[in-house]
Order: structure tokens, then sequence, then C-alpha cells
DNA sequence: AAGCTGTTCTATTATTAATAGAACAAGAAG
DNA sequence: CTTCTTGTTCTATTAATAATAGAACAGCTT
């Protein structure tokens, strides 16, 4: 798996980390019941600490795209891919909306903003 | 100008205000040349710190939002709306890859991601 | 028995968010 | 000229978050 974190970035290492795994899921390279490194072991990895992995792996769990095993080891959850339900696309837009305001500010058309989306779609699959 | 805070939200409430009055600029109730409250005025209307809102203008002002006139006003920027150069197509894309992941994990087609645009953007046009 | 698992606990450090009050310099309005 | 308002600056405090650190625990695997 390849995680690439940003020290000097606005984004706290703990969702960098945790967003890069969702991306990993939504790209296909984790899948659900693949197993993720332990807590230690990630965090020596990354050259970071075992607390702010754990608190990654919560972060996931929460969202149900993890699974937490006790002395077991955390897992892609079963319904890590799963349909979205009317409160998950309400949570989206809630995300989008500030962005896409952003976006209309910029003059960015309706095709032009489908297009970013389109490009970030085929980056999150090229990358297989 | 309609600004509405959530208390407890874990956006803060500087960046709430801030996105709000992008968004008043999408929609184009707010156009550029517009004045803006004092920071003293707005933070008494809107029950929080004169500082606070400073920090909300300042951010608006290093987005290019915003013009902050030395002992004159705050006013909407003008080229507060204006053509996205390259960089900004690149930094929104960077603050939705993550939104884009997740919806992929919740299997939202391209269509489906294309459709939540849509509403948001009706929603920003809507409330003139 | 040894090693690994996530968990829990206490602790420290740094940064950010939000509030508060006072004072300043400069423009506007009377 | 005086008064009011403007954003700015300064110091200060409080609370929350982020990140690190080390130790210990319970339970599973080998």
């Amino acid at each position: 798996m390849f995680i690439e974190i940003e020290a000097n970035s606005a984004v706290p290492i703990y969702l960098q980390l945790a967003q890069q795994i969702i991306e990993s899921v939504a790209k296909g390279s984790l899948k659900p019941g693949d197993s993720l490194p332990s807590v230690r072991a990630f965090a020596a990895d990354l050259g970071m600490n075992m607390h702010t992995v754990n608190k990654a792996y919560h972060y996931l769990e929460e969202k149900e795209f993890i699974q937490i095993v006790q002395k077991k080891g955390v897992f892609i959850h079963e319904n890590g891919v799963r349909k979205a339900s009317e409160l998950d696309r309400l949570r989206l837009k809630k995300e989008l909306r500030p962005i896409i305001a952003e976006a209309l500010c910029l003059q960015l058309s309706q095709a032009e903003i489908e297009l970013l989306i389109q490009e970030i779609s085929l980056d999150l699959k090229e990358e297989m």
C-alpha cells in the first residue's frame, strides 16, 4: 500500500492516512476482508506514532470502512463498498457545498465541474 | 445577508462565516464592490467576537474574494467573480478528491455524483 | 513461553479556535 | 475641530485538537 503523507499540510496526518485508505478502497486495491497493518507496524512504516494510526483506524471504523477485531487486527469492512444511504448523500452534499460555491465564483460551468470530477475519478482508477 | 452558524459543527465558525460569504458571492446576492459589515457590527449581529469576524475576513482576503480597505471598510473584491486559474483548478481537485473517493466507495456513479453537484448548484441559485 | 493484537492510561508539547479588552491611526461626518 | 467609525495591533486567557511518548493489560496465535 502506498501512503504519502504531506508533513506541511493543513490536513492532520491521521486524516490524510484515513483518506488515502478510503482512496485505496475506492480504486479497489483494498477489498472488503483485506487486512491492514497493525497500528505498530503501520506507524513504524510511516514514521509516525502508534496512537496516530489508531486514531485514523477509529475514524474509519466510525465511517464503517474498516472493522477492528479485538486482538486480531484490522480489516476492510465487509460493507466497505456499499450503496449510499440518503444520509450519506446529505453528508456528501454538505461537504461538497463550500467547494462548489467557490467553483461557481471561479466561473466554472456545470460541465467544467463535472470534468474535474471525471479527472479525479480517472486518477482514482488509473493508479490500480 | 443571511448567515447561519452551527455552533456544534466541526467546522470552525470563522470558516463557516467565510464559506457562507463565498456562497453569497456565488449566488450573486453579493456582487463585486458591495460592502460588508464592519468587524464590530457583524460580530454583534452574529453574536460572536470581533476577532473571529476579522479572521474570516482575512481568510477571504487571502483568497481574493474580498478587499480590506484600511479605515474604510470591507468590500467584495472586484475580481471576486473571475475565471479560474490552473492553480485554482488544482486546488479544487485536491479538495474534492477525498470526497469523491468516499462517493465511489458508496458506489455512486459518475452520473449520480453529477446529480449531487447539480442539486447543490440549484440550491446556490434558488436562494437568491 | 514468546510474540503480536488493539486498548487503555497518564503525560507532555504545540497549535488552533475563540473570546476579551484596550489602544492606535486614519478616514468620514457633524 | 470634535466625534464616530474603520481595520489593526497588542496582550491575555480558555478550551480543544493534534501528535508524540511510554508503559501496561488482556487475549489470540504460534
